[in-house]
DNA sequence: TATTGACTTAGAGCGCGCTCTAAATTGTAG
DNA sequence: CTACAATTTAGAGCGCGCTCTAAGTCAATA
């Protein structure tokens, strides 16, 4: 209930997010993740709510967006409220893209499939195995 | 039914799998694709066999292969029929990989489905739209 | 006080998967 | 025969998304 606790060095923060600490200075520095505060001035401090944006940016990132498009969401973000219908609109647009990418490699994964069906009937006429 | 007329350029090649004529020929160079027989010894002539083959590298890709992976993969084609257990394992660990990935992808999908309709809800309530 | 170690920045470097260039050769139409 | 388009090769270059380096600051410990 500390809300000094809370805060974490950026070591913490790699660990639990699984990112290099190379990668989140590059995320912010990009603009991915907006300024995090300092302790002393110098060393970063993140937060849960930097936390729980991190967390998001991971998932948009594993679903194939790219770093460009995440950059404008996140610009999106920090202008505020009245972005709220484009922001809409991007998730809107990247859930169709994603739905796209699952129907695209559900019909390739069929294919691998009938392949491994087929290797294996012919494994078993040769006595390969 | 003339096999002659079956033999495609690397220009008609590229227009149908849609891969640049640059790439159709660094594909062969790195060993995805096993040489293409030559007109005149020199211009490349495409059997139908070699686009069944481009055809299959292609979905392997989709699926996330690494080219490092179908190397290896067309590696051991070439060396015949005894490579065939060592190909079934291939497909099935791929398979097993692109599983995964399906379900990585339907979990952070679900999540921006979430994300849309609190985006709606909010829009709605504050009358942005 | 000296050392260790976590942190900082700016910027260089890297692996992947292409993509393009240059210079030469070949094929085709007028 | 000439011109132009398509092809060839070897190798350079590029965009993406990190990843690492160098040089420096700062805090804690021996």
């Amino acid at each position: 209930m500390n809300t000094t606790s809370e805060l974490l060095t950026i070591q913490q923060v790699s660990e639990i997010t699984g990112l290099s600490v190379h990668t989140l200075r590059y995320y912010e520095r990009i603009g991915l993740i907006y300024p995090i505060d300092r302790a002393q001035n110098t060393h970063r401090r993140y937060s849960s709510d930097d936390l729980g944006w991190i967390d998001f940016l991971l998932k948009l990132r594993a679903t194939g967006m790219s770093i460009q498009d995440m950059q404008r969401y996140a610009e999106l973000q920090c202008e505020g409220e009245h972005t709220l219908p484009e922001r809409l609109e991007m998730m809107k647009a990247h859930r169709l893209k994603v739905e796209g990418q699952m129907r695209e490699l559900q019909e390739h994964l069929d294919l691998i499939c009938s392949k491994i069906g087929f290797y294996e009937e012919e494994i078993a006429a040769k006595n390969l195995n």
